[in-house]
DNA sequence: CCTTGTCCCGACCGATCGTTCGGTTACTCT
DNA sequence: AGAGTAACCGAACGATCGGTCGGGACAAGG
């Protein structure tokens, strides 16, 4: 993570491919992404727009870089150990609750990524990860329906769009409050209630 | 609503503003609205580019047609009787309802609606009207919060915004059913009791 | 000193953008 | 038949698109 090889922490004057992407999905996401031209980025970045090319090989580039960041994060989740073992309900409410808590951290690139159409090669790619993360979910959903922890009256693959579209909604009003950590522990708490107080047995 | 003012419902074989509405919006919703050229509605549409412009005055008045029309449905929602008398509970738990049954019906109009940025002036006018929409909500669940019938443990404003992100998030997956009827009135029905077995007291 | 490599720049590329224009087809009304 | 007009077209407009190119400023290492 650190900015170079260096024996101590050099100073930070330039860009990184990093420092850039991080301006980049900034501006992707007040305008959209084919919304963002190359000279937008050059304006807020402080920089011209051939040095981008620089840093990176180009807007398309600087997409995949943002969406990768965010499908890691939440494939992660799904790899933990909680997400792993023990009951299929505790596990979704877990997986839920770690989705939620990664969608705040990687706000920027999680936002980037629900927002994506499909018209480039790498859109397509983040829909067709998106779609698997999805599935992994569901399918705890169902092995939780097959234990009879969650109520029989409501669709399955109803329920899990439902969730997600509660959790993903996050990213149109969630902005992080800089001290704000009991806060968000606290919203994530409020996300999970309602969600399951709605889909648990009894 | 009749295509001309002819006595008989005459043939239709040519555009109309409205017609073409419905080609550009499918196509809007699909590459999203600044992935879109002039080009593409062309080819979409059967014409040539130049002939949009015969009907309608450019991209954007496609995209204020749009963006009006899913408005238009909303607030109409607010108007009705049953949205306007009785107990808040009552009243926002049907608007609710209709606010999902306008989505079904409206679906590539709401769509757009759901998905514009704020880059043009029609698109910041369309952000405005829905978060006056969205405000006249949050009343209604907050006189019902003050009339007792909601959990006192859910902050409002955010249970506002998981309403919303729950109901909205339907564009990204419902596809309307040919014969679905019976399937649709059972969707909004699941949505409202997910919705509100979380929310309600007791 | 000189080289080397990083970081950045203005100028420019072909392509595509939304839009305009002059003109042609085809149908309607008299 | 002739006039009028709605619907459409190909060609072209200036602007902007993502991306390329050659070179300048500057610091590090010899």
């Amino acid at each position: 993570m650190t900015t170079t090889d260096r024996p101590t922490t050099a100073k930070r004057d330039t860009y990184t491919p990093e420092t850039l992407l991080a301006v980049a999905v900034s501006v992707f996401n007040e305008r959209g992404y084919d919304g963002t031209s190359m000279e937008h980025l050059s304006k807020a970045a402080g920089i011209s727009k051939s040095s981008i090319y620089h840093h990176v090989a180009g807007k398309e580039e600087l997409l995949r870089r943002a969406v990768s960041r965010a499908l890691d994060g939440l494939f992660a989740a799904l790899e933990e150990p909680r997400a792993q073992r023990g009951r299929a309900i505790e596990r979704v409410e877990y997986v839920t609750r770690r989705t939620v808590e990664v969608l705040m951290a990687e706000l920027p690139y999680v936002t980037l990524l629900l927002r994506v159409r499909g018209n480039t090669q790498t859109e397509r790619w983040a829909l067709e990860r998106r779609r698997e993360f999805d599935q992994r979910v569901a399918d705890l959903l169902k092995a939780a329906a097959a234990d009879g922890d969650l109520r029989a009256d409501v669709d399955i693959r109803l329920a899990t769009r439902l969730l997600f579209g509660m959790i993903n909604s996050l990213v149109e009003w969630y902005r992080p409050h800089p001290d704000g950590g009991a806060e968000q522990e606290q919203l994530v708490d409020t996300v999970v209630r309602m969600a399951f107080d709605g889909l648990r047995t009894g």
